[in-house]
DNA sequence: TGCAAAATTGTGTCAACGTGCAAAGGTAGG
DNA sequence: CCTACCTTTGCACGTTGACACAATTTTGCA
């Protein structure tokens, strides 16, 4: 198959590939909140998070809501405070289709797979 | 654990959020060069998949150089053109990592996992 | 040797992004 | 009410990034 042909065909690579979700998890700062997160093994408030990073509140504020509207975190407020944890599930989901995408558009011992 | 301390320990996660490999893939132009590399299944020069996307051949050349030091390309030159292939194998690896690392992250029955 | 093709690199422009600081919502408690 | 706390938003600044166009390099071929 040719390039050309290709871009109009969209095979199950193409719903999955999103911008949206790569370039929320491409800034350093938004990744150790994700891992800090994640580690913590629970919900986390806006203040506590910031002991993470070395930045702003108002930064972690805006990094976080990023992160929620590109669906890596979701929110929940409880009185004053907002507590924001790790969607565990439809993350998980996403890297495992997309590994088995990945892995199903490999040609098998055609060619070098370096 | 505060996610003050989770800024120290680092886990299994800490080494697969590579901001980079991320950064790379959260560009439109970039998912679509790849998802068409990926979808012809062959290596492909940088004329072929300048067809790809609506941008000129410099800009394609520098994402593929991008994509290519990111660890999600391979190039191969031969003659005059340079045939860029993806790299199936740790491109799957790196993803189905890190959804097993979420996947592990994750408290079991003790937060609602939305 | 000269020419054409393929790819890269240089340069300038414009939009998007990350950040800090200050101000402005909301919300619980005295 | 009034104050303190948590969070968000407005604004300004500097940096990064994507892009087009032109020039350059490298290679194959007549």
């Amino acid at each position: 198959m040719d390039p050309q042909e290709a871009t109009k065909c969209c095979g199950p690579m193409d719903e999955l590939l999103d911008a949206g979700l790569f370039k929320a998890l491409g800034d350093p700062t938004r990744l150790k909140l994700l891992s800090c997160l994640a580690k913590c093994s629970r919900p986390c408030s806006v203040t506590e998070l910031t002991g993470c990073c070395a930045v702003d509140v108002s930064v972690v504020s805006r990094h976080l809501g990023l992160l929620e509207r590109a669906g890596v975190l979701s929110s929940a407020k409880e009185g004053r405070t907002v507590f924001y944890s790790v969607r565990y599930k439809p993350l998980t989901e996403v890297f495992r289709k997309l590994a088995k995408a990945i892995e199903a558009s490999r040609p098998k011992g055609k060619h070098a797979t370096t």
